[in-house]
RNA sequence: GCGGAGGUAGCGAAGUGGUCAAACGUGCCAGGUUUAGGCCCUGGUGGCUUAGUGCCUUCGCAGGUUCGAAUCCUGCCCUCCGCACCA
């Protein structure tokens, strides 16, 4: 019969949500807190939220079902800038912002109302709770909350972790290079660009020249070439002019000029400064001292650098093309050498009639290959033999003419359409995760944190070791202001690393005025701290009992892109405010969602929301498939087809379980070894998919737990002849119901329902296995049926034969499986055929032509041995109680017969577990 | 470039020194039932073989260690994630 998934689910979900079956408080039980990081909200949840979610939830389901008091909350991030921006791009009326509007469902009456980003805010987190409780979240809503100072506590939360951070001495103030606007007069980031997302800032030098009392600042990437610099070059179609720069004078491409005034040099123009009188000048180099001419070359532009390039012929290719050109008899000095490599590859490869596109993949070349091979040659004395970048940074170090300069790493135009420039400011705050002790405190942390897939291990040290100051404030978005700072709003990163804390109070904190709430009252709750005055005692111990039972996180699972960022600031910021005994237990990671092997992208057309494909195929069908196609930290890849055929399947076990299950009491029965065998599988079955579940890995859960036990099943009802105990297959109906619940909680509610068990299967036990019901050694007789089935099958393929009259199985006797056994020891001890052969010929006198050709078959390939070899009476007896079962597999008698009574040929070949087969 | 994870059948993916031609899922082929069904059942799905349960070849590429390697070592190629003020 037909399912009908929707209305199963809905009519669940609302008896769940009814009944509060989800919402958690602290209690006297043992607790298990999950949680996954909140969706910014400026749109639908996608095919990524469904998986990175039902992975919670399916643990959450889980734990409970293990007898913890769990608490799975939800919230919502609106920190940041993209909704702010989008909300000024449909203020301004932009197309494609609108549009975008009108393809999520929007009528052209609502879209007005985007213009406000607290609509964006309010409409999506709606929206997302919507499809999360229609996804089957058993997550506990009364929790839930926004960011920003649209929410009072939350904001003040925020302003708590930030004074907490300062007074703990773990927020700076320093310098930062940022992308610029010059009309906007403001930072631009990815979202707010028309051109050059991705684009950052990259770490120049500035290395300065003297000439006389006038300093030529050359810009480079690349200062370890000092050592190669034959001359200085010019573009005499360029405007230059002298400039006060920090009490000296420089000389540089006027377009350069406001890029210094942009990274904090005083810079005051003088005038202007003619190619004749620059080209007469000869510079110092300030690392060798010696000295060069100024030469004249059309590569040079100012869009990069100052429009003053020291040149390297040896190593760089525009460089070398044009000294070339120039004529003027100058030999390139070689700085680096490259192992294998006898000439430089600038000087191997570029021609004076070389074309401005070589030049510019050469470049890269070059530098690819001395980057990672290169080392110093003799020429550059201390430094020689260093790796290239190590003698970059120790001659930057060295150097005191060499000073920081930031450029574009590409072309980047402002959503006002200015394009933007590099900006160092002054006063941005950083979060300080570059110093080292509480670089420690986090390793600390994450070695007691349990990880799924433990493998992340590594990426997470890595990251830990490498992460620098994060600059935590940004001039606008929405956001928590930075409570001694306002200018500054708190970085949508920053702001959310400990929220978790939040949850197990954000309930109750509600109930408080909003001036009650101050950074005193988090003390008292979160750091056990002294009650201010004025508060509401019961509230506040209440809030004070819930984060302690809760706290900590047991598991905290996202996508795996957030291993980088998020998932390690959150280890740090933990260490930087709570006692260690809060620090988190679990992190657990995923990866992303694919659709058909493509990666999901508007572009693409392959959009799909978490709306969509739950209105598809429903909520039980979608959670079940997308955690059947992957686990750990790899990428599932969706197809539909699986999601149908997944329908069908759950469809089916709908069937089953109703039509099947006896709910009156059944009387006891003596079990089959056939019943036995069926009850072994299904507590195998249980047990794996347990430790499956355990560790999260759900597709193994769901492939041991769900198709295998479907398997033997199947395979237990052909072999009991439409004869199953009914006490066995209750077990296995519950056990699978129960088993599939995490997965399916919708269709296995409406199944317990009709089983007529009491309460939600939600708040059912998980099946436990039952060690003596397991038993490998009932295995061994339904193994020799298939394998017969099957090599019958292969011989009746081979023979053309479709419709058999007669079958016989001629079962090996005793004396093989004697050799086999004592082959097996033998062979473990010597590869030597001839010596297994001498050490059992005088037993097997009769048949030592046979032997011999069996051995050195098996030593040449062990896996041809057969291993347990079967006892000619157990073969026979366990063929013989199949007979029945076979002939309604074949359609035809079969016969079991000892091979030793047979005068057929074949009779020879029979071995152990392996009856020779006749078939006519 | 740097750090991390990977490359196994049409696809997804198990398997980490011999029992693996490779579980399981999906797709595909053939047959049955049904003959409206995205239902169900049976067999097949690397090549060769076709009285026979066998043989051969594969696990990104190239070498090496071993009686024996998808599994260990070396080099190379490719894909994915991240590389910062962005959620």
């Amino acid at each position: 019969m037909p399912v009908d998934f929707k209305e199963i689910s809905k009519r669940w979900q609302k008896k769940w949500s009814d009944s509060k079956a989800f919402e958690a408080d602290a209690s006297d039980r043992p607790k298990f807190f999950i949680t996954t990081p909140y969706p910014y909200v400026n749109g639908l949840l996608h095919m990524g939220h469904t998986y990175t979610y039902v992975r919670v939830d399916a643990l959450a389901r889980f734990k409970r079902m293990c007898g913890f008091n769990v608490l799975f909350p939800f919230a919502f991030h609106a920190t940041g800038s993209p909704i702010d921006t989008a909300a000024r791009k449909v203020a301004e009326g932009e197309p494609g912002q609108i549009n975008a509007l009108k393809l999520m469902g929007f009528k052209d009456s609502e879209i007005e109302k985007f213009k406000d980003p607290l609509h964006w805010v309010k409409t999506f987190s709606q929206e997302a709770k919507k499809d999360l409780s229609a996804y089957g979240m058993s997550i506990d809503w009364r929790r839930s909350f926004l960011t920003t100072d649209l929410n009072p506590f939350y904001d003040k939360f925020i302003r708590w972790q930030f004074n907490t951070l300062r007074a703990e001495g773990r927020i700076g103030q320093g310098e930062h290079p940022v992308v610029w606007c010059p009309k906007e007069d403001g930072p631009v980031g990815d979202h707010a660009r028309s051109e050059g997302e991705g684009e950052v800032p990259e770490e120049w030098v500035i290395v300065k020249f003297k000439a006389g009392d006038l300093i030529l600042p050359c810009a480079t990437k690349r200062p370890e070439t000092l050592f190669g610099v034959t001359n200085i070059w010019i573009n005499p179609d360029l405007e230059y002019v002298r400039v006060r720069v920090d009490g000296e004078v420089w000389v540089l491409a006027k377009q350069a000029v406001s890029k210094l005034g942009n990274q904090k040099h005083a810079v005051d123009v003088l005038g202007s400064i003619g190619p004749d009188e620059l080209l007469s000048l000869e510079a110092e180099n300030p690392l060798t001292g010696s000295k060069v001419p100024v030469l004249s070359a059309g590569f040079v532009n100012a869009e990069k650098g100052t429009g003053v390039v020291m040149s390297v012929p040896a190593h760089a290719p525009f460089d070398f093309a044009a000294l070339l050109r120039s004529k003027a008899g100058i030999s390139p000095i070689q700085v680096i050498d490259v192992p294998g490599r006898s000439k430089p590859l600038t000087l191997e490869l570029v021609k004076e009639s070389s074309g401005d596109a070589d030049l510019e993949k050469l470049t890269r070349k070059v530098y690819l290959e001395e980057e990672k091979s290169g080392v110093m040659s003799k020429i550059a004395g201390k430094y020689s033999e260093l790796p290239v970048s190590k003698a970059r940074d120790e001659i930057v170090a060295d150097l005191d003419c060499a000073i920081p300069f930031y450029e574009l790493s590409g072309p980047v135009v402002c959503r006002c359409l200015t394009p933007c420039v590099v900006r160092v400011v002054d006063d941005q705050w950083f979060l300080k995760y570059s110093d080292f002790e509480w670089k420690q405190e986090a390793a600390k942390a994450l070695e007691s944190c349990k990880l799924y897939p433990e493998k992340l291990r590594d990426q997470f040290l890595h990251v830990i070791d490498w992460l620098k100051d994060w600059a935590c404030t940004r001039e606008f978005g929405l956001g928590t202001d930075l409570p001694w700072d306002e200018k500054w709003k708190i970085e949508s990163l920053s702001d959310s690393t400990i929220y978790p804390a939040f949850y197990t109070i954000a309930h109750l904190i509600e109930g408080l005025p909003e001036d009650k709430v101050t950074d005193k009252l988090f003390d008292f709750i979160f750091k056990d701290g002294s009650l201010p005055e004025g508060v509401d005692r019961s509230i506040a111990e209440d809030m004070r009992t819930e984060f302690s039972y809760w706290y900590p996180v047991d598991v905290r699972n996202s996508g795996k892109d957030l291993v980088q960022n998020h998932l390690t600031f959150y280890l740090f910021n933990h260490t930087a405010i709570f006692d260690e005994k809060y620090w988190p237990r679990g992190i657990s990671v995923n990866g992303h969602v694919l659709i058909n092997g493509e990666k999901m992208s508007k572009s693409k057309g392959n959009f799909k929301t978490l709306r969509d494909v739950v209105g598809e195929f429903s909520a039980d069908v979608v959670r079940l498939s997308v955690l059947s196609l992957g686990e750990d930290a790899n990428d599932v890849d969706w197809h539909d087809e699986v999601a149908s055929s997944m329908h069908s399947k759950l469809n089916a076990w709908y069937d089953f379980a109703v039509e099947n299950y006896a709910s009156e009491h059944i009387q006891s029965e003596a079990l089959r070894a056939v019943d036995r065998w069926m009850e072994h599988k299904l507590h195998e079955c249980i047990r794996d998919s347990r430790t499956a579940m355990d560790e999260m890995l759900f597709r193994t859960a769901i492939q041991r737990g769900f198709f295998d036990l479907q398997r033997h099943l199947k395979w237990y009802l052909k072999r009991s002849s439409g004869k199953p105990s009914r006490s066995v297959l209750n077990k296995v109906i519950e056990a699978q119901t129960l088993i599939l619940a995490p997965f399916a909680p919708h269709l296995c509610e409406e199944i317990w329902f009709k089983l007529e068990r009491e309460g939600f299967i939600s708040a059912a036990l998980y099946p436990v296995h039952d060690e003596s019901k397991i038993n490998p050694a009932l295995e061994s007789s339904e193994r020799l049926i298939s394998q017969v089935i099957d090599d019958v099958h292969q011989v009746m393929r081979l023979a053309k034969v479709e419709k058999p009259n007669r079958i016989q199985l001629l079962v090996a006797p005793d004396w093989k499986g004697e050799l086999c056994r004592r082959a097996e020891k033998l062979i473990r001890q010597t590869r030597n055929a001839g010596e297994i052969i001498k050490a059992l010929i005088p037993d097997f006198k009769e048949h030592s032509k046979e032997v011999s050709a069996l051995i050195s078959k098996w030593v040449k390939d062990p896996s041809k041995l057969p291993e347990n070899a079967a006892h000619e009476e157990a073969e026979l007896k366990d063929l013989n109680d199949a007979r029945e079962f076979f002939k309604g597999v074949f359609g035809c008698i079969v016969e079991v017969i000892p091979a030793r009574e047979s005068e057929h040929p074949k009779a020879r070949n029979a071995m152990p577990s392996k009856p020779a087969i006749v078939v006519e």
